[in-house]
DNA sequence: GAAGGATTCGAAAACGATTTCGACACAGGG
DNA sequence: CCCTGTGTCGAAATCGTTTTCGAATCCTTC
């Protein structure tokens, strides 16, 4: 009824031995076709399942993979990229036969750490999200005894796998330049050794103002945090140093956030006397007046794809590689599309 | 240096038996003082860890347990309240010394599905988070061998926490006749069986509103899915069959954000014309303009306290129950207080 | 018909922990 | 001095699988 069907009472009720009873199960081919079908079905009559704590003392793995997310911040899991990549993370690992463990800081045993738990467990692999700097070295140091990928971050000697930050950020200013503006500005994200977005997007801008020769140093600035109260301050002291500007890029619709309260307090309408593009295309950005276009992250190939690096390392054909996911642009009411009169030359 | 370490490298070390040391690490009381602290002290130095498949072979135990939710929902895991239980959840779980498993459907074993799966890896308990009706009875066949509590949804012989829905209903009437408000609508959620979050919301309001002598059916309204969409559609045939109302009370952020586009097309100002207050306090309730007030489910707690109910279940004291927790309006600038001249007898 | 290869199967040893139960030493009481 | 109780410790069984390796059988082929 319950669990206790094992893989002796197959053997029993099969009238042969365990030995054979795990060949025929597990595929191997040296049982023959009529006994393998007649343990497969009796198995499944009986309801057995394997136990999984005796394949994994014997076999040494666990078909288990865990998952790290951003040791150090305080609400890493409430970002909200955090859960579409980790669940499309998921469903490519289930299909494999690999279920999700969440590893734990906590234990009775002295000295203990998330990682010693992985190895207690005997986990698979391990995908990091967005891990923090300060915390990555044990990983490191762990990396070649157990398999990891990156998400979100670029870490050096793993695979990492995070959207084209500079190729999204080619494709606003395009996208503005084309629609007539020409004093584009951009609001970026700060500066982290390995969550590279903000330095990416900002990078991304600088050369595709550049490539268009439209550059201008004043029409950058970087916010301080990620919070829409760091997109306000970052907007207000660029409204004010450049005031003629058309159009605004940035780096997170947390800004936008931000951008659009100073604009509602100072009578700046959107589109008319600004444009804005966010990135993330999170949950209410189609429902704020006005809807704002945004770039859409495709969560869904980020986590299929850190899946399918994970597994390639878990068989021993991994190589470090930094895996690039475009983004796309959603197209909403934010942008003014300017009369050929009104293009500045 | 990796995981290699075992109990018989203890014993050798050390110069004792495996029981000794399994016995001076457990704590039991039959080992001199003397000897535990040299065992604790080796095993420290040479990073012992126990095995957990050992273990959990011999003791029929896993210190895992298994997290399930809204099966049959597509993005049931993408619901904004998901994450913050399961997290807080989880902070509780892992004090105790369990961690979290994310339970599979797939399997190469026929048939398999994911309470096999619980089996398989002996799941010491589980957590079903705002699980679907027709989903539900493999599980509470299952609930009498392995513990079980729900969150979000009550499951009948299960023990279940959530939201007092009915008295934050009442807080809600009750803070909008103090501001002066006597023609309150509401706009609730669809009926579930499981899901009773729509029930007892709009139960609660026609109770608080029956207690002030308030009460008018033409107030009341079901909106059919959860979505702004469905929020829209309600609210539109609300304000044609009674465009009186000075107040509109909401089951979900959602329906406010439907209702917000509505007003705006009908140049219905908030909170001049028309208060509101919602449920969620989604992430964007502080941002759009007018920021509105809305009920702050307390997901520190949920989690927390199904997590304490489980270790309960676990240690089998467990004792069906429904555990209410309190909900906080969130006061923001969306509801009028009226003067006194204003106020209708 | 015998040698040799291919195919099937099972006995038994792991894997790394926990637990039972008996052995032993030493204490004190009669 | 013997008997009993208490405190420590270890040998060995056990949990449910997988895997090695040898044995047994069967089929070819000369």
């Amino acid at each position: 009824m319950s669990d206790h069907v094992t893989i002796y009472d197959i053997a029993k009720a099969v009238g042969t031995s365990t030995a054979t009873i795990s060949k025929a199960l597990n595929g191997r081919h040296d049982v023959s076709e009529t006994l393998r079908n007649r343990v497969i079905e009796v198995a499944a009559r009986m309801g057995y399942r394997p136990n999984v704590h005796a394949r994994g003392l014997k076999m040494k793995q666990s078909w288990l993979v865990g998952i790290v997310y951003g040791e150090g911040e305080e609400n890493a899991l409430e970002h909200p990229l955090f859960l579409p990549i980790m669940n499309a993370f998921k469903t490519s690992m289930e299909e494999s036969g690999y279920e999700l463990l969440f590893l734990s800081q906590h234990s009775r045993f002295v000295g203990d750490n998330l990682l010693s738990h992985a190895s207690s467990r005997q986990v698979d692999g391990l995908l990091l999200m967005n891990i923090a700097k300060q915390a990555l070295d044990p990983f490191l140091a762990a990396s070649k005894s157990i398999p990891m990928v990156s998400c979100d971050a670029i870490v050096p000697s793993l695979t990492s796998v995070l959207t084209d930050n500079a190729d999204a950020s080619a494709k606003a200013v395009r996208y503005l330049y084309d629609a007539g503006h020409r004093k584009i500005a951009h609001i970026g994200g700060p500066s982290n050794p390995l969550a590279v977005s903000g330095d990416e997007r900002a990078a991304g801008y600088h050369k595709a103002m550049q490539d268009l020769n439209l550059r201008n140093d004043a029409w950058e600035i970087r916010a301080e945090g990620w919070t829409p109260e760091d997109g306000r301050k970052a907007f207000l002291e660029l409204i004010t140093r450049c005031p003629d500007i058309t159009a605004v890029y940035c780096a997170a619709d947390f800004y936008v956030m931000g951008l659009l309260q100073v604009c509602r307090e100072r009578h700046i309408s959107i589109p008319e006397d600004l444009s804005v593009i966010g990135f993330d295309d999170v949950q209410w950005t189609g429902f704020v007046s006005p809807g704002f276009s945004t770039f859409r992250q495709d969560k869904q190939r980020l986590g299929s794809v850190a899946a399918q690096k994970l597994l390639e390392a878990i068989h021993g054909e991994s190589e470090e590689s930094v895996i690039r996911i475009p983004a796309e642009l959603i197209v909403r009411g934010s942008c003014k599309t300017m009369h050929a009169t009104e293009v500045q030359v």
